[in-house]
RNA sequence: GGCCCUAUCGUCUAUCGGCUAGGACACCAGGUUCUCAUCCUGGUAAGAGGGGUUCGACUCCCCUUAGGGCUACCA
């Protein structure tokens, strides 16, 4: 096989979107699979749309996810750059390119000139529309003599060229990667405008010349535009270019089966990954909506090597797939659980600084050490490590982690049918026992948990039960010598102290 | 409206003519357990409908239906 070279091509319009993140990792697994090329273009050609920043956006996204592109655009030093050897890689920058090709069509007749006002062509697609035809250019400016041409380029008349269609061309066929032979009858293709009035080609004439200039082999994108696929090949037939292969990929939905859009949720990458969504289950998750390893494999998790190793495009799935936050959850999750303490420390905390009670239990703990917060932190985080769904979920369900003061109804310490004498004795015996622990004993939660366990004897709901309640004054709450544990001796027994008091 | 694409549990999917239709998420139940979470076990749940082809169709073909995409001097 002759040399892989794929290419991402987002338009600058915003951030980068989930959809379009599938459609970048699934290109760039294709590409590092086969030792191929992967390039990042930008499609700048619609001057109305474009966002200031959005093409570094883009960049740094693709970059913080993993994605990471051999040739194209980069940021380098803080400023936009460009690699490689087929560039420029920005389409504003190649207009020259398009307008010579442009001439090349007009000259070989396959294109020519429209001076058609705007009105004109909506008056023309109202009428058709009324005599229920597909609105299609009429063809009207081909009829233009070569003199009338002239003389309305010469008094700067503003004018397009269009795709000149031969109506008589024999079916488009082409056999896409994903969806197999893909038929559309030329008639039913529009005189599609390739240079628009204000000297900038439209997508259709650029993404062909670029790709054929880039020696692009597989053209992966979404399954929007298997529409303007013929098109395309049209105008590849026209400029004499070979064809390159095409691979078109379901697309993301919403609930509702629509088109993934930002009525209906977050569409962002960014949104993910602020609420604190892993980029490993992000990317996990979005490359098995719409492929899998088949095979009969059940695996669920990948890393992206695995990935690279597995994927293909022969398995990628012909019907769009639903976006569903219900198993992203479950994979974030699981990715959550897999971290090493110190890497969960360190993305969580971002998470974790933001969140008021954190602040103000950084403010309280003035005579603490830096290492000394961070190791409290880094108790809490091993103890919720099973229990997070996302990073931004740290300390959010265990409050009297962090809490000065812990507020609850005293009867809440009484187990079941518990006298409050009872309750009383289950307190001081586990004041005692805690008093008795030396500093080794802290050290481990695996020691604290042994050492009230066995205090428990088999009465463990008598014990354990008034125990965590007077640690966490919550109904729900990990174990009590994890807490303990977590709040170190001189704070339990400064919360049991109050229980008891609350009781007397 | 026209053209194109698609169609297996609620969702993501396996199956490439032999199926008691498998897995995962979600959900439900049970177990472990001081509560919660984790963990373990089990369960509910699917081939849109109709015609063909075939000894045999979820798998191949056709029609219908449904959903989606495109239908711009946007990508």
């Amino acid at each position: 096989m002759s040399e892989i070279r794929v290419r991402f091509a987002p338009s600058p319009t915003g951030q980068l979107h989930v959809g379009s993140l599938r459609t970048a990792l699934y290109n760039y697994l294709f590409a590092k699979k086969y030792d191929g090329t992967f390039i990042l273009r930008i499609e700048d050609t619609d001057q109305n749309r474009l966002v200031p920043g959005a093409v570094e956006s883009l960049i740094r996204m693709l970059d913080t996810i993993g994605i990471h592109h051999d040739e194209g655009v980069f940021i380098e030093n803080g400023v936009l750059a460009q690699k490689g050897g087929y560039g420029p890689y920005a389409q504003s920058e190649r207009l020259p390119t398009y307008r010579e090709y442009a001439q090349k069509l007009i000259a070989s007749e396959k294109a020519y000139y429209c001076f058609c006002s705007v009105s004109r062509l909506a008056a023309l697609r109202e009428e058709q529309n009324k005599n229920k035809l597909a609105p299609k250019y009429d063809k009207y400016c081909l009829g233009l003599s070569h003199e009338e041409i002239e003389e309305r380029l010469a008094e700067n008349e503003p004018y397009v060229i269009r795709l000149n269609v031969d109506e008589n061309h024999g079916d488009i066929v082409f056999d896409d990667l994903v969806r197999g032979e893909v038929t559309i009858h030329a008639r039913d293709i529009d005189d599609q405008v390739l240079m628009k009035s204000d000297g900038f080609p439209t997508y259709h004439l650029a993404v062909v010349v670029d790709d054929y200039l880039m020696h692009i082999s597989h053209v992966i994108r979404g399954e929007e535009w298997i529409s303007s696929t013929p098109k395309h090949i049209l105008l590849h037939e026209a400029l004499e270019f070979p064809l390159p292969k095409f691979a078109h990929i379901p697309l993301l939905l919403n609930p509702d089966k629509s088109k993934l859009s930002k009525r209906q949720g977050d569409v962002a990458v960014e949104d993910y990954l602020s609420k604190g969504y892993l980029k490993e289950a992000l990317v996990n998750f979005v490359a098995l909506l719409g492929w899998n390893p088949g095979a009969g494999s059940t695996q669920e998790i990948f890393t992206l090597d695995e990935l690279v190793e597995k994927f293909d495009l022969s398995s990628v799935h012909k019907a769009g797939a639903v976006f569903d936050l219900k198993k992203l959850d479950w994979m974030n999750t699981e990715y959550i659980k897999k971290l090493a303490l110190d890497d969960l420390y360190e993305r969580g905390l971002p998470f974790l600084s933001e969140k008021e009670f954190f602040k103000e239990w950084v403010g309280r703990q003035n005579m603490l050490s830096e290492e000394e917060k961070m190791a409290f932190v880094k108790r809490v985080l091993k103890i919720e490590q099973d229990r997070l769904t996302k990073l931004s979920d740290i300390g959010e369900n265990n409050p009297f982690f962090f809490a000065s003061d812990i507020a609850y109804e005293k009867t809440l310490l009484n187990w079941k049918q518990n006298t409050v004498i009872q309750t009383k004795e289950a307190l001081e015996s586990a004041q005692e026992t805690l008093s008795s622990l030396t500093d080794a004993d802290w050290e481990y939660k695996e020691v604290v948990e042994k050492i009230l366990m066995d205090k428990a004897g088999d009465k463990k709901g008598d014990f354990l039960w008034p125990l965590r309640v007077a640690l966490t004054g919550a109904q729900h709450s990990p174990s009590p010598f994890d807490v303990a544990w977590v709040l170190g001796k001189e704070e339990s027994l400064e919360r049991l102290k109050s229980a008891l008091q609350k009781l007397s």
